[in-house]
RNA sequence: GGGCCGGUAGCUCAGGUGGUUAGAGCGCACGCCUGAUAAGCGUGAGGUCGCAAGUUCAACUCUUGCUCGGCCCA
């Protein structure tokens, strides 16, 4: 007898230098660097080039500060979009974008100006534009190299940006469509006002601060009402800003308050809410005349003369008159009582007085009954000279001008239409973020973009031709937007709205969500009073008021833009471009600039339809950001489109909710809760952070925190391990093993063929988009069907039988057959991954990324075989495991099962993982332990082993033969 | 305040047109293996399907209200 002999040395047990931990926040940057050395975005454009394209246009984030989360998903799903496009052996181009005018810049660019107590207006603009412009540059970079970290595979080389001169000119070309196809007009709008900077104001440049203000009563005059009794009474109106009764164009009234006519101690009548009239005697120091029935304390008020309560929509048709009406003119006009649903009875009167220059819901309120602005107040806060009442004066947010002594309640009082005044109301009111002074709305004129006027036909039929060369149709300056003709379909809204229904949504609800708001939307307002941004090049006629639309004008306007930015709108080359043809001193040149979201708009047109990016073409397949974004660049693009091309820019739109931090809770600085992908990136890697945005259910908001990358760290784990036993049971593969599937075992071919629902699983996941199921499916399959069950039960094969074996053989080829598919499933999701592990096999290889999706044999599956066979081999691990609880055996080798005589005939030992398996009389599953011994080297317990220790046939030929083969 | 959307096990997700004990993976607990080993395998415990009414023989699935959360507006 000698020393029992070691047979470790004989088995093949798997062998690879992939490493189990990833340590993805160290290599990862190693293997980007790879990529940016070999250019492997030029790399694929090239193996792709002449395939069928798929175009993912990128909307541009705004350049303004480090990635944040939704960024990071944004673009992990854009990429993922584009990988798997490409997999599939499209040619899906990627060139990211950024958006780079507008207010946030110029504020930074003010703040720092501030910091060195330097003066913004005392900069000439070309010096202001140009550091807007190094700001948007320097966040550009930043941005692009934190997105390139992700893993992005994108043109980084060349980006586009919307402050590019030629990105400018492209802007202003598509304005100066909408301008030769009638597409604008200018119209006012109630909009944030500082008469101390003279200039208009965002929401986010004001600040609201505690204040007091003087508070009036006035009465304006009952005239004309069906409701006899109302004529010569007065209606009160109530207001903390005096310096707007001037400007009084209307009264407005809620329809469902219930209003009082009072008969008051002066002798009058007055038409008050009935829940806001004792606040009204208080204020005024009237009392009611005593009538019959009527208590004179407070409380009985309210249970009396429900008989002279009018409705709030009794009062429909009344028409009041200016208290100050004896002056003629503006003030001699009728002022009529209007329904206003933002009428409400927490403080005033219940009666509202209208100035439509200086509300948004009196502007609205007054433009739906055709009541225009008047311009009255100036930019300085001053009535302008010719106003009949208090011409010339101002400024009306001075407190003393509002004073109850001040001109206005002075000029009210004497003309007996001032009920109470007092400087005593506490409020909060808006102020200007930079000077602390209070700010007014105020009417300005503004452009707009009509949605309800007739578009040129060729439009309404989606030619999408370009528009420049073409004539243009009739020019229309100051008017308003025109009704369209009653079945008419060819306005913006109406094109809009039909591209809408011929677009493809995901998720689906995304078309009800954007329909909606263009159905309902206003005009667009496209100016802005700003400094950073694209010009409206338009001059405008002094004496009719309309805008110039010749093309020849135009076509000079685009080239010098394209040529030298926005800077080269200003008043010295104004000539110029007018020609010979027009005097500049005969026109005004426009000096607002465009809403950034009419940049955004045009991005299609400069980054798709000029060349400049020859992968591209326009109309894009796929346009991909978040559900925000259905008011804005989804909309903006669409619009522009429509109204320039007839079409939306897109044929699907895919849209993303929000990340939520791990209690489904918004994040935000204040709460504390931000989530960094910079520092997800950093602890966990960009891997990580890529299945995480790949695994959750992006069409809803979803979730972000410490236990949910935990458990998605967990996820890559199990993934990571399947390649890598793939790699090391491949060790030493060659061609010269393969076996053909008809040759192979049952088993091999069913693994073939679940391979092959796989791969139809997944390909129907990139059809739709659905990430979550890929990656879901992708990890049950390497879990359930490899790991646990395949992997498993070939692992006595791999490591035992001889290498020349069939079933060793047929086992190794499957195995091929998956790593090839599983590293090109795997490589849109892991990245980094995916090409470490290629390149632990292939290591002179091209990139993972260079490879085209796989081609799966196509074999069969019995499912009912298949799925009785599971169940059983469940039924009896079920079945083993009491006995491993009572110590009667611990191995599934060590077990002998009874299973029924019925039970499918295969090889059921070698399935379950068991020492043998009988069949037995009835439908029972039993377990006993096996009283065979164990084969020294392939611890199966076989009859044919005689001692434990001893080797069973098949590893004694083994055996044999690796002992020759090492003699020889 | 208005429009739209969502709330299924600790986590991530499945659950056509309402129909037997609501599923998967992960995690967790317990156990096995020690030849994928900071791995692998097995078994198990977890859910009044946000809450409350209603329709129905029957609702996670339909209706209404409420609540919590989100996006967009005001």
């Amino acid at each position: 007898m000698t020393e029992p002999r070691d047979f470790r040395p004989t088995v093949f047990l798997p062998k690879t230098d992939f490493p189990m931990k990833a340590g993805l926040p160290q290599k990862e940057p190693g293997i980007l660097a790879r990529w940016q050395a070999e250019d492997i975005y030029r790399k694929v454009r090239e193996s792709r080039k002449g395939r069928e394209k798929f175009i993912l246009h990128d909307g541009p984030p705004y350049a303004n500060g480090d990635m944040h989360i939704g960024h990071a998903l944004n673009h992990i799903l854009k990429d993922m979009v584009c990988r798997t496009q490409n997999l599939l052996g499209k040619d899906a181009p990627y060139v990211p974008g950024w958006d780079c005018h507008g207010l946030p810049i110029e504020w930074k660019v003010e703040e720092e100006y501030r910091k060195k107590k330097k003066n913004k207006d005392e900069v000439p603009p070309k010096e202001f534009r140009a550091e807007c412009r190094a700001y948007a540059q320097k966040w550009v970079d930043v941005q692009r190299e934190q997105l390139k970290r992700l893993g992005i595979n994108g043109d980084w080389d060349n980006p586009y940006l919307t402050m590019d001169s030629q990105a400018e000119g492209t802007i202003v070309r598509e304005l100066l469509k909408f301008a030769e196809s009638g597409q604008l007009y200018r119209g006012a709008k109630p909009v944030m006002w500082s008469p101390v900077e003279k200039t208009a104001l965002a929401e986010a440049e004001v600040e609201y601060e505690d204040i007091v203000s003087t508070q009036i009563d006035v009465a304006f005059e009952i005239v004309e009402s069906p409701i006899a009794e109302l004529v010569g009474a007065r209606a009160v109106i109530w207001t903390t800003t005096p310096w707007t009764i001037p400007v009084n164009q209307a009264l407005a009234y809620g329809p469902d308050v219930a209003y009082w006519l009072a008969n008051t101690t002066d002798g009058r009548k007055y038409l008050v809410a009935f829940d806001l009239l004792e606040a009204f005697l208080n204020r005024t120091g009237l009392g009611l005349l005593d009538e019959p029935g009527m208590p004179k304390d407070g409380e009985g008020l309210l249970r009396y003369g429900l008989s002279k309560t009018f409705n709030g929509s009794d009062l429909a048709g009344t028409i009041a008159r200016h208290p100050m009406h004896a002056l003629g003119g503006f003030f001699a006009k009728p002022r009529p009582m209007l329904p206003g649903d933002f009428v409400t009875t927490d403080s005033g009167t219940g009666l509202v007085h209208m100035a439509p220059d200086h509300g948004e819901d009196d502007f609205a309120l007054c433009k739906a009954h055709g009541i225009e602005p008047v311009f009255a107040v100036l930019g300085d806060g001053k009535y302008r000279e010719d106003w009949g009442w208090l011409g010339g004066q101002g400024s009306v947010i001075n407190p003393k001008f509002n004073a109850p002594d001040g001109p206005i309640c002075s000029d009210l009082r004497e003309a007996g239409g001032l009920l109470a005044a007092s400087a005593d109301y506490k409020h909060s009111y808006p102020h200007s973020w930079r000077s602390k002074a209070k700010v007014i709305y105020r009417c300005t004129p503004q452009w707009f973009v009509p949605m309800d006027r007739e578009l040129p036909s060729r439009l309404r039929e989606g030619s999408g031709e370009g528009l420049l060369a073409a004539p243009s149709a009739a020019v229309e300056g100051t008017s308003p937007p025109l009704t369209p003709p009653a079945g008419g379909r060819g306005t913006l809204r109406d094109v809009a709205l039909n591209a809408i229904a011929q677009t493809r949504f995901v998720p689906e609800k995304g078309r009800n969500r954007i329909g909606a708001m263009v159905e309902g939307r206003p005009d667009w307002v496209l100016s802005r009073q700003r400094a950073w941004g694209v010009p409206i090049t338009l001059f405008v006629d002094r004496k009719s008021g309309q805008y110039l639309a010749d093309p020849e004008v135009n076509a000079r306007i685009v080239a010098a833009v394209m040529a030298g930015g926005v800077d080269a709108w200003d008043e010295e080359h104004a000539q110029e471009y007018l020609g010979d043809t027009y005097k500049l001193d005969d026109y005004e040149r426009v000096t607002d600039i465009l809403d950034v979201w009419f940049d955004s708009g045009s991005t299609h047109a400069f980054v798709l339809e000029s060349g400049r990016w020859p992968d591209l073409s326009w109309p894009a397949n796929l346009y991909l950001e978040g559900s925000d974004q259905h008011r804005g660049w989804f909309q903006s693009s669409l619009l522009e489109s429509c109204a320039t091309r007839g079409r939306a820019p897109y044929d699907a739109v895919l849209t993303h909710g929000f990340t939520m931090d791990q209690k489904g809770m918004k994040m935000s600085k204040s709460l504390g809760n931000t989530i960094s992908p910079i520092d997800l990136m950093r602890d966990y890697g960009a891997d990580i952070l890529r299945l995480w945005a790949l695994s959750v259910d992006f069409t809803e908001d979803h979730r972000i925190g410490k236990e949910i990358l935990q458990g998605v760290a967990d996820q890559y784990r199990k993934l990571r391990n399947t390649y890598r036993y793939l790699l090391g049971a491949l060790e030493g593969f060659s061609e010269a093993e393969r076996v053909g599937v008809e040759e192979m075992p049952e088993l091999e071919q069913y693994m073939l063929g679940l391979l092959g629902k796989l791969d139809a699983t997944l390909r129907q996941a990139v059809d739709d988009f659905d990430f979550n199921t890929y990656v879901r499916a992708l990890t049950e399959f390497c879990n359930e069907d490899l790991s646990a069950f395949f992997f498993d039960i070939r692992k006595d094969s791999l490591y035992c039988d001889a290498v020349t074996d069939p079933k060793r053989r047929a086992y190794r080829t499957v195995l091929d057959t998956l790593f090839h598919a599983l590293v090109r499933y795997g490589a849109p999701v892991l990245v980094f991954t995916s090409e470490e592990v290629w390149a632990s096999r292939y290591p002179d290889g091209d990139s993972v990324h260079l490879l085209e999706w796989p081609q799966v044999p196509v074999v069969a599956v019995d499912e009912a075989r298949w799925s009785e066979l599971r169940a059983l081999r469940q039924t009896v691990n079920e079945a083993i495991e009491p006995l491993r609880r009572e110590k009667v055996l611990g191995s599934g080798l060590e077990a002998v099962v009874t299973v029924p005589a019925d039970a499918p005939q295969a090889d059921l030992a070698e399935l379950f993982i068991t020492a043998t398996v009988n069949r037995g009389q009835g439908s029972d599953v039993t377990v006993e332990r096996s009283t065979d011994h164990k084969c020294g080297r392939c611890w199966r317990l076989l009859p044919e082993v005689s001692e434990d220790g001893d080797l069973c046939a098949r590893c004694d030929d083994v055996v044999a033969q690796i002992d020759a083969g090492a003699v020889a």
